[in-house]
DNA sequence: TTGTGGCACTTTAGCGCTTAAGTAAACCTA
DNA sequence: TAGGTTTACTTAAGCGCTAAAGTGCCACAA
């Protein structure tokens, strides 16, 4: 067995040239049923595979998606992924990851991926301050197919994935005055973080528009970390007047934030009710397990590849999607305490 | 500013050609200083990125490592290609990762990504009967560089990293027998799989070295699942002489082993004691916060970037590498209850 | 008989790069 | 000052592929 085999090698066995195994291969037609045959034979003898570098290079396809994400190590990035690849994957299409530690490597890592795949697929939750020299703009101007999963920006024109935020945010705080809280307090996110910022927003308009208390007090800052869910639980509970029930505005600080009830004596939810958002694996294993706002990330990854499929096939897609979330109640929310 | 930028067109900018562009690029000497200067000027103004399918077509380096891995959703991926990522970028080289859903996806995508890559990381835990037609196999063949993380394979000669299963567990049995417990259950892992296998035979050997009861009843079956944990412990728990300390093959499994004994009542680590193996994140911060043997999975992927790096480098490297494992103490473990 | 058009191929060119083999000029040495 | 070496480049070739253009060959209509 050679260790490398090119359509040439392949041609030779069969008596064809090099180019009619491509067109057989490629299925360009032209070919008649018996030389089709035969190369198919001399490829399975082979064990020929097509080199994506020459395959590339000479404007042809290599079947393969590459997919940018600055972090591999988080829960958001790993179930988006899972669900590109599970599309991907029904679409008998490979898939390329490359971690962009940096924002500054990120233009290098798209033009480097572009070069190596059929489309890309940036995963990378961005702001819309400061995209000047971001890898979008320069890959927009490239003009490869592209789809941007959870990107802020303005001022683009690329397909986007997102989530609803708003909606999410305005289903836990309507479902929390449902069970008659009238006082509740937010754990905010990293100030500038866009998805922070919506929730942020939507708390308010939703507790107004619900006809709840909209004290400025009640709204403590956070940062998505789950130190920070401790603080802010410890400072809202230590309020004259305190909320009964605490929005956090990730899973994680929510984690943080039971934790700090349980720390001054409380419980839930029947002392205090807890709504986190994300529903990161963990929320269902903690005690109580925790009521939350689904972000449906796997869904996001499939919508996403199929968009990119659909720009392949040469279609134009819409410019923006956005995911509804669903309400997950579990037990760490409940009626508001008598009294 | 042009999609495209071709060394000839930086050359062209410059008053040189191509391949002058191409030996200041790549440092392959022979250019004054003056160009030298004039080369790295234009490069910036126009964005110059080297395409890395022409290159590694036509025998150059792409600077970049391919990883295989099966699935990436798992923390024990991720982890890994966290070291993995680590290491890479403070060598200044880049990573590509791919998955590989079914084994027999393997070869073709190991095929594919090493002809994109200087050197291939399998991240692949695989038993040592069915290698006949993995990926590896037909990869040593072609001879790139190659380093497998925790394969298992026989009668291969690649370089592999693994962690010291057996030590490990030897660590745990022994930190049991010191605290006093002398009946010791162990929940196992799926059958089949040797690192499972490794630790049951450690966990036997250690037990009777240590002078402990090496019942066969102490030992229950499980597959690395949070239910087999449950389901194993119940069982152990029911034995008429039952064990006052459980070692579970992974920590998952370990956690429904502490639900279990939470059901029947008793508590942990008074009543029973519960070690687990990996270390995984939620180990620390579920309660009582489990004692495991941690696997050093970054440093894994460390020390295997390091021993393709030095391939790369023409060195020839060890076989085969095993990383010590280290026991962490926290509070799911104490000394046998009197009685 | 002479197109003419379709079929099944082949040959040619070139993607952007690297490696190897030139080449012209300047710089030494005796 | 002729001959050799060094320096700083250039041109030529080719990696394995695809897209486009070319080449016989045969069938069929007028």
């Amino acid at each position: 067995m050679k260790a490398r085999v090119t359509l040439e090698d392949v041609g030779r066995l069969v008596g064809v040239s090099g180019v009619t195994v491509s067109n057989v291969i490629n299925r360009r037609g032209g070919t008649s049923a018996a030389t089709q045959a035969k190369v198919w034979a001399a490829v399975e003898a082979t064990g020929y595979v097509a080199d994506p570098a020459a395959r590339r290079l000479a404007g042809g396809k290599t079947g393969t998606v590459g997919v940018l994400v600055p972090n591999l190590s988080t829960q958001y990035a790993s179930e988006t992924i899972r669900g590109v690849s599970e599309a991907l994957g029904a679409a008998g299409m490979g898939l390329l990851v490359s971690t962009t530690p940096n924002r500054s490597s990120e233009n290098r890592q798209a033009n480097f991926l572009s070069k190596l795949t059929d489309g890309l697929l940036f995963v990378l939750p961005h702001e819309s301050r400061d995209d000047q020299q971001d890898g979008l703009q320069t890959f927009e101007l490239h003009g490869g197919p592209l789809v941007a999963i959870e990107y802020r920006g303005e001022g683009h024109t690329l397909p986007t994935v997102n989530i609803d935020d708003y909606g999410g945010t305005r289903q836990a705080v309507r479902y929390l005055a449902s069970l008659g809280h009238r006082r509740v307090g937010f754990i905010g996110g990293p100030p500038g973080r866009s998805a922070a910022e919506v929730r942020l927003q939507a708390y308010r308009e939703t507790l107004t528009a619900s006809g709840l208390e909209a004290d400025p007090q009640l709204v403590a800052a956070g940062d998505f970390t789950q130190p920070a869910g401790f603080r802010a639980a410890h400072a809202l509970l230590a309020l004259s007047n305190p909320p009964t029930a605490l929005f956090a505005a990730n899973d994680v600080s929510a984690f943080g934030a039971i934790e700090a009830i349980k720390d001054l004596g409380l419980r839930v939810p029947e002392d205090v009710s807890v709504v986190g958002f994300d529903d990161v694996p963990m929320a269902s294993q903690v005690f109580p397990a925790l009521t939350t706002v689904r972000r449906p990330l796997e869904q996001m990854g499939r919508v996403a590849v199929a968009l990119l499929l659909a720009q392949l096939r040469g279609e134009t897609v819409e410019a923006d999607t956005v995911l509804p979330t669903a309400l997950v109640v579990r037990s760490s929310s409940g009626p508001v305490p008598r009294g």
